[in-house]
Parts: structure tokens; C-alpha cells; sequence
DNA sequence: AAAAAAATATACCGATTGGTATAATTTTAC
DNA sequence: GTAAAATTATACCAATCGGTATATTTTTTT
């Protein structure tokens, strides 16, 4: 059985990653924590050791929802364009999923991050080169499967598959169009298509 | 000539603008500014009616900038495609430009700007319009001149357009990858080839 | 059920936050 | 050059910041 301590991080963990992802590191207070939890800071300070470490944690926690998601649909397909078309189909109900939640955490918590909080920062990188690196995979395995052409390049695709998704995305939350994010993932196959498929 | 307090109002707005791109509105305090400025307090609050009127015209400051360099590229070009190019390689050189400056203001004050700020996050959907408008319009030249394909949609590959060059810039800046940028620039001119020309 | 251990609440810390009233200074108008 | 006006500096405000030492409560072990 999971001990109370283990309860009470997962419990904050929760309640606290919505609020970080929607108002950043330095918006959200640790008043703002304890008022949202109905916890006390003492609660907060002996599940997590610094606001910096719950920062980076609730980072993580968004992190493998998210990731978790796209991996089970990348898994649940054989075939690399089946593959990547689950991955842009994941994208297509991504706005709807996100907008309560306050846009994607990688975009959000990257540029709050960016010139403010290296940890976090280096964090968000990490991130980023290993969904750079998981597209790239599915590509080589493409390439290797004859399914797509010789001599691509799946690292500098899987870069911008990932540019792509995140301007997406934040166009789509700033202008409160989910429609654009669809017309965006039918471009990206169509990339797929005309690119990269033989 | 300008009086005392326009080329204060100025001075502070150089010195401030930056700052608020690269750490955002939470994370530039009033004692950064008075530190980056070498004023006081009582000359910026004289300037500036309220920390958040700074940071609004500090993003209007960013954005002049950058729009009006972008504008001198377009208007220096007679044919739909060749201003079209002459975004797109605007945004070849953008990397090495906005590096030092903390990255695109747009992307910057839009993320930290969502679900905290409703003015700054006004003037930068504002903003976001108005470049979709552009390119928009630039495309729609294209046809009329029946350079580019009739019965497109102008509207959305601008904002197709906008969306890409956020993504890339972020993806660009985060991984400190210039060559990115280039990538992408040219991902841009292909789909301009590929779905816009004729 | 009692004792030990773990977890949470309370009360506080110094530092910093954005903002302001007023004093001192500098610029402008005459 | 002097008075009036505009501008900037100083000194302060209450509120909030992240963090901590300690007291209290709750959970676990025996």
C-alpha cells in the first residue's frame, strides 16, 4: 500500500501541474499551492524540498501523461505510417484535451524556462531531443521496413515534425482555433506523404 | 525637439524591452528595471503609468522592430513570390538576430502572457492577426497577378505560415540549433512551390 | 493500546514585490 | 536670470515572496 506521504505528493503533484503549465514558474506562488491543495506549506516542504523541485516534477508528471498517450497510439500501430499517422491523429484531438489544461507543457514550460530557470530549461531539452529522437525511429524504421525512401534524413524530420506540432499548437491556444491544429496535422501528412513515403 | 521626458520614456523602453522578452512579466521586476536603466522608480512610474503599461509597450517596442524590418524586405519586392521569399529569408538571418534578445516576442509574451495577462495576451492575438493578414494578403496578390493557384485559401496558409516560423524559431532557440531554422525556411519556400504557385 | 516515527500545521523569518507621497532637482518658458 | 513647470530621487508603504524551526497531529510499528 502506497504510505500517506506517497499519497500526498501524488495528490499535489496533481493539483499542482495544471497551475505551472497554465502560469509558469515564477506565477505560481507557493500561496497559490497551498490555497489550491488545501495543504499547508509545511505539507508542501516535506513532499518536495524546494519550489524549483516541484517545478520539475510537476513538469514530469505532465510530461508522461502526455507521452504516455502518444506512445500507446505509436504502439498500437505496425506499420511506420501507420505509426506516424498516430501520432498526428493524437495531435488532432489535442486541442480539446489541452485547452483546459493551458497548451502543451514543453512550449509552455520552455519558454518560461528560457533564460530564467536552467534545471527546468535543461529538462524541457531533454524532452525535446527525445521526441525529436522517438519521430526519427519510426522514419529509420520506415526506410528500413521499404516503406519510405533511402537516405532521409530522420533526424532533421523528426525536428521538424516537432516544430510543427508545437507552432500548432501554440497558434491554435492563442487564437482559440482548434481548426487550424487539424489543418496543420492534414499538412504534416501530406509532408509524410510526398516526402518521406516512397 | 523631443523633450526630456520622450527621451527618457525611450531610454527606458531600449533598456527595458529585452528584459521583459527574455524573462517574461512576473520575472522583470521594477528593481531589475531601476538596476538595467540606472534610474529610480520615481522616473519610470513618471514615464509609465504601471509595471504592466511598461511591459505592454515594451512588446509594442519588440514588435515595431521586428515588423518594420520584415515590412522593408516585403515592400521591397514587386511579385507575390518574391515577397513571400523575402520572408522566409527574413527568417533566415532571425536566429543569430534574436538569440542575444531572448527569442521571438511574439511566442515569448503570447506563453507567458496566456491565462495570467489579458491585455499583453489582447495585443499579442492582436499582433498574431495581423501578420496572418499579411502573408495573407500577399498570397492573394499572387493570384490576382495569377501567380499562385485560384480558389486558395489565403487565410489559412497564413496562419499556416505564422504557425511554422513560431515553431521553428522556438525548436531553434531551445536547441540552440541555428541550422534549424534554415530547415525549416526551406520546408516554407517548398510548400510555397508545391501548394501556393501555380 | 502504547511508543516511535512520520507527516502536517503553525508561526515566524528576512527579502522583495509593485506602488506612492513628497522632496529635490532639472528643464522650460518668460 | 528667475519663476513656473516638469521631471527625477528618496523614503516609505502594506503585501507577498520562498523558506524554515518547531509544535501538533496522524500514521505506523510493536
Amino acid at each position: 500500500m502506497a504510505t500517506k506521504a506517497e499519497n500526498t505528493t501524488r495528490f499535489i503533484l496533481e493539483k499542482v501541474a495544471p497551475m505551472f503549465n497554465k502560469h509558469g514558474y515564477v506565477g505560481t506562488s507557493l500561496s497559490d499551492i497551498t490555497k489550491a491543495t488545501g495543504l499547508t506549506k509545511g505539507a508542501v516542504y516535506g513532499n518536495f524540498e524546494s519550489k524549483e523541485h516541484l517545478a520539475i516534477e510537476a513538469f514530469n508528471h505532465n510530461i508522461r501523461k502526455v507521452i504516455g498517450m502518444i506512445a500507446d497510439k505509436i504502439n498500437a500501430q505496425q506499420s511506420a505510417s501507420a505509426k506516424l499517422k498516430a501520432v498526428t491523429d493524437f495531435y488532432r484531438g489535442y486541442y480539446e484535451y489541452t485547452i483546459a489544461f493551458g497548451g502543451c507543457p514543453i512550449l509552455n514550460v520552455g519558454i518560461d524556462s528560457n533564460n530564467l530557470n536552467p534545471l527546468l530549461k535543461q529538462r524541457v531539452n531533454s524532452v525535446i531531443g527525445k521526441l525529436k529522437r522517438s519521430i526519427a525511429d519510426i522514419i529509420l524504421l520506415g526506410v528500413e521496413q521499404g516503406e519510405f525512401k533511402k537516405g532521409i534524413d530522420a533526424d532533421a524530420y523528426g525536428l521538424k515534425f516537432f516544430s510543427i506540432v508545437e507552432g500548432s499548437i501554440f497558434t491554435s491556444v492563442m487564437m482559440k482555433d482548434g481548426k487550424h491544429l487539424l489543418d496543420m496535422m492534414d499538412h504534416l501528412d501530406n509532408m509524410i506523404a510526398t516526402e518521406i513515403k516512397k
